[in-house]
DNA sequence: TATTATTGTCACGAATTGAGACAATAGAAT
DNA sequence: ATTCTATTGTCTCAATTCGTGACAATAATA
């Protein structure tokens, strides 16, 4: 949810709002952007409306950037979420009252929403999440260790996976989920965390070579104790 | 479109919209269902809103048997369309006048439309087409010759499309594109007019098979002169 | 009974994949 | 300096899959 005014409610399209699972990796963990409002334990995933005359990918791009700080993120739209009892009354109730605001001047919020979910791959380092007026937190997640969410949130995450992991070398290549240059043993670490299993090691960089998607730059002297690694980028395109 | 009054206005979500991309299979042609309107010479898909306490999914097939008259279809969502600009204006003021209604008294239907997009495989020789209060026509027309579409309906044919190609055996399965039961050369006609592509017979046997996803049954006597082919079904599951 | 078009399956080489072997090497240990 | 260790890049070889043509089987027709 975004940062929200009395006005709000004739700015915005009613009934229809926007979710985005935000996937970053660290280390070995695939890890998900988790909203927690002020005073209530209720955990969301980031989301917000669309303005009158917004376009609605425009305006899934702007709530992200009042998320994350980042602009320019690859998002992919992937589900509408439509069910006749997908509304926020309850959670949404709570979150209004314990930040002082009145559940009657607000009542659009209570009702019905059909909500458009994307996901996003992008650089865990370069996020410093920023909460927003109506939320304390704005963490990361991983994905097999997340809080007990709103709403329908976890079936969105779990549908988001779903969608990410079918073509996954196309949608790597395309988002940010690793830095500009990484080994061949992040790539595989990253594929691993996505599709929660063992990859052959050999057999993974031969076909990842092969897929002409990695262009190879200087070695990177990781100060282990052993041979040192390429570094490997996507060729963009 | 669907059956409107001015009543409707009230019943539904505003600004909310589906469009349903039917795919029908004949000969060697893949085909889809549209509408004209009458006496206007506008072509659209088949689409409809979304009452205020009805499922999304719901309302699609709600909508989807008043047109073809068929229940218990196979509907996959596939993108929704969220540009500022898709609204009707133009073309629906022309409908509703030309169709003896006021668009002061429509006005809701002048605006803006987010639209949720399905698609469904079925079966060409089940439909009847039935046109609905504002529409005269509901034919299948062969995706490579449509007449043009109104809106981005052209777009969201495109996006149906290549949708449908991706992972296309899973959802030959489980569509109803084919009759109960069909040959291997039909199959294979199937599979070439979604692709647009010549594929070659035995490697496509083959491959078939080894999917374990058809079920052999009795031969099929065409009364050619030549061997009578097997009959196959898609296992469901 | 011979003819013809089409179908189901096999055969064989080419390409791809699974899985282990092994040399190369950056730093740590001696 | 020399040896040791963990990891990396590549090679090999068998197993599997794929492209392609060959060929026998067969339903209707001549």
């Amino acid at each position: 949810m975004q940062k929200i005014s009395p006005s709000t409610a004739t700015d915005h399209l009613p009934h229809l709002a926007y979710d985005s699972v935000i996937f970053g990796f660290s280390g070995t963990q695939l890890k998900i952007l988790i909203m927690e409002y002020h005073n209530t334990h209720i955990f969301a995933l980031p989301g917000g409306f669309v303005q009158k005359n917004e376009h609605l990918n425009d305006a899934v791009r702007r709530g992200l950037k009042e998320r994350t700080g980042l602009d320019n993120i690859h998002l992919e739209q992937f589900y509408t979420f439509g069910d006749a009892d997908r509304n926020n009354a309850e959670p949404m109730r709570t979150i209004l009252v314990n930040n002082g605001l009145s559940p009657e001047k607000y009542h659009w919020m209570l009702e019905r929403f059909i909500s458009v979910a994307y996901y996003a791959l992008i650089n865990y380092q370069d996020v410093v999440p920023q909460p927003d007026a109506l939320s304390d937190s704005c963490r990361w997640y991983p994905v097999n260790a997340l809080p007990p969410l709103m709403m329908d949130h976890a079936g969105i995450v779990e549908k988001a996976l779903q969608t990410l992991r079918d073509n996954l070398d196309r949608k790597l290549a395309r988002g940010n989920l690793l830095p500009p240059k990484f080994t061949m043993k992040e790539l595989q670490q990253a594929y691993e965390a996505i599709l929660d299993t063992k990859l052959l090691r050999t057999t993974f960089q031969r076909r990842m070579l092969s897929l002409n998607l990695l262009e190879r730059h200087e070695k990177q002297y990781s100060g282990g104790a052993h041979k040192a690694p390429y570094l490997y980028s996507f060729i963009k395109g």
